[in-house]
DNA sequence: CTCAATTTGACATACGTCTATCAGTTCTTG
DNA sequence: CAAGAACTGATAGACGTATGTCAAATTGAG
């Protein structure tokens, strides 16, 4: 048999498709008697109203604004390639997806952009932990604008849905590999961040830590030093800490700027167990030198279609697929590259 | 401005939508003069016709069958559960999925199953490489069923697209885990596989010698042991082999039954490094309790989603997105489970 | 039992496309 | 240049839902 339209729902129910539809979006008052009967034959036809008829009906457009960091991360250049080639393939699905670009590491500019949006119906935000930032991402919601982070959580916000990793994890996933990779070897780990400051690398370094403290105790872990993600700043800081450390056998790097990683060990002949995170044309180029042991990432592409289709959803009140949204922690090696 | 309409695009063509239509969907002879200018149209006013209206006003019904192996291997009854979950949920794309069960080993019956479809728009199917196989591709290709082949391939067949991984590539990359987590130390590598006339062990396993022999020469891999993928050979099988080898170092489990190696691991403190496919209850434990160093796996539910999506798309002669469809090889270790 | 308030039903229109029909126009061909 | 063939336009109905209007039915209060 077919799917059930609205008609059938009202024939069963022994009222008009007006009363249905009356319970359906709770357009006027309906006698309670009534409403029952109309959500038994619901149930009993196993009725669900037929999104795309209803789209089309409503003649509905999507009106979504990502806010990203502007700058030249890398990582941060693709999350905003993949949202206008996507907006494209979207066009035919009626969503018109804009670019707001802020100051990462200022959080009133944040809420400041935030607090400035109109006319939205959902926002994907790569969002800094600070208490403006939480009130500003309260104030859209209270405006009935359909919240997501992107990438970076702020968690116990009023933001609908987290479309990222679990970052800690994403550090533990590091640690086990060094772990691993350097198997009976003894000596010490050099960490590279960008800023402690930014909460998923924070949440990076903890979960590496955890690891190495409790499993790989015959590694020492060096203190952190704070690249601001800058790959120059990197290549210094490793040079120095390759003189200082002569037993320097892995390098974590928990954010961006690899490339000055990669300098700094140029004449190391991949002696150093190197992982860092995110694939672009330089990790992917230093996987298959053999500079770079592993590279954690999680991808762009995914992050920006199901930041898309929560929104949607968030939009229709329509249930999302938790295993669809899910977003990998994803390990690359040479051989697995895409 | 909104979404250009068919009716835009008459106007500025200069027609009737009737015409624009019948060069849309190729209904009946229009004159070149007319089709031009119309196309014309089409490009300048970036027409896409709506397909949430299209599909509405075809009341297009979907008619899918999945073909798929029967008997109790894991993954496979992972992907049956997947389809079933998810005919459910696309319901409300109208689109219907049958299962039909099919005797992996035999060519013939497999052949004869899928010569005996009637009735269906497209066809996914966990196929054989043979001869026969290919030939009834062919011949549901010519019946205008689009085929897509799941998991395992049929090269240079007829099938319209192939939903799975680089199963060579897969090996691989297990090959250069094997071989960084081995470090320095020197030993033998025991192979299982399920059956090597199945072409996704055979690649496999291609791609794992290959490495190994390449840049692992430290580390002595062992003739296949074939163990059909039940656990009882395979634990019976390891259990020798540990015995014949003293300096087993480590596994690398190439099909399913990974339950059995692990039984015959059991008293071997983790000291052999065990790799193996797929994630399932006894692949999670394994990682969790560190028996297993590290799953390489594919992920069912994206596949599955991915072959509906294929299937719907190559029916309505729509684009696909490639990145969206590339299914990943998953390196799975303890810290980034899903 | 009456009157007003509340609830309901029937119907119309719209969304953008597909499909079909039929009369009307233009083109071929002899 | 007439007859037939090839093409085109106008229009209608369908898909399933949303939304609005208005009259009719039901209810509750007094």
């Amino acid at each position: 048999m077919a799917r059930a339209t609205i008609e059938d729902v009202a024939d069963k129910a022994g009222v008009s498709v007006a009363t249905v539809d009356r319970v359906l979006n709770g357009r006027a008052k309906v006698r309670p008697q009534n409403a029952k009967r109309v959500e038994a034959a619901i149930r009993s036809l196993n009725y669900h109203p037929d999104r795309l008829a209803a789209r089309l009906a409503k003649g509905r457009e999507y009106r979504f604004c990502f806010v990203l960091p502007k700058g030249d991360n890398v990582f941060m250049r693709g999350l905003e390639q993949e949202i206008s080639s996507h907006a494209l393939h979207l066009e035919s699905e009626r969503v018109n997806a804009d670019i707001l670009y802020t100051d990462v590491f200022d959080p009133q500019s944040l809420a400041d952009a935030l607090h400035g949006l109109r006319g939205y119906d959902g926002v994907a935000v790569v969002a800094l932990d600070h208490p403006k930032v939480r009130e500003a991402i309260a104030g859209l919601s209270e405006r009935d604008v359909v919240v997501v982070t992107l990438v970076s959580d702020v968690p116990g916000s009023a933001r609908a849905h987290f479309v990222g990793i679990d970052n800690s994890a994403a550090g533990r996933t590091a640690a086990t590999l060094m772990g691993r990779y350097c198997g009976e070897r003894k000596g010490s780990i050099g960490v590279i961040a960008g800023s402690m400051s930014l909460r998923d690398h924070a949440e990076r370094h903890f979960g590496f830590m955890q690891v190495m403290q409790q499993e790989y105790r015959g590694l020492k872990v060096l203190p952190v030093c704070e690249g601001r993600d800058n790959a120059n700043r990197n290549e210094q800081m490793v040079a120095t800490m390759l003189e200082a450390t002569p037993d320097l056998i892995g390098i974590y790097n928990i954010g961006s700027g690899p490339e000055g990683i990669l300098a700094a060990l140029r004449n190391k002949d991949f002696s150093v167990t190197f992982i860092t995170h995110e694939l672009n044309t330089f990790t992917r180029k230093g996987l298959i030198e053999g500079s770079i042991a592993v590279v954690i990432a999680q991808d762009p592409g995914h992050e920006i279609r199901s930041a898309m289709r929560v929104l949607m959803a968030r939009c229709d009140r329509a249930p999302i697929l938790a295993a669809m949204e899910r977003i990998a922690i994803d390990i690359y090696v040479r051989d697995n590259l895409p």
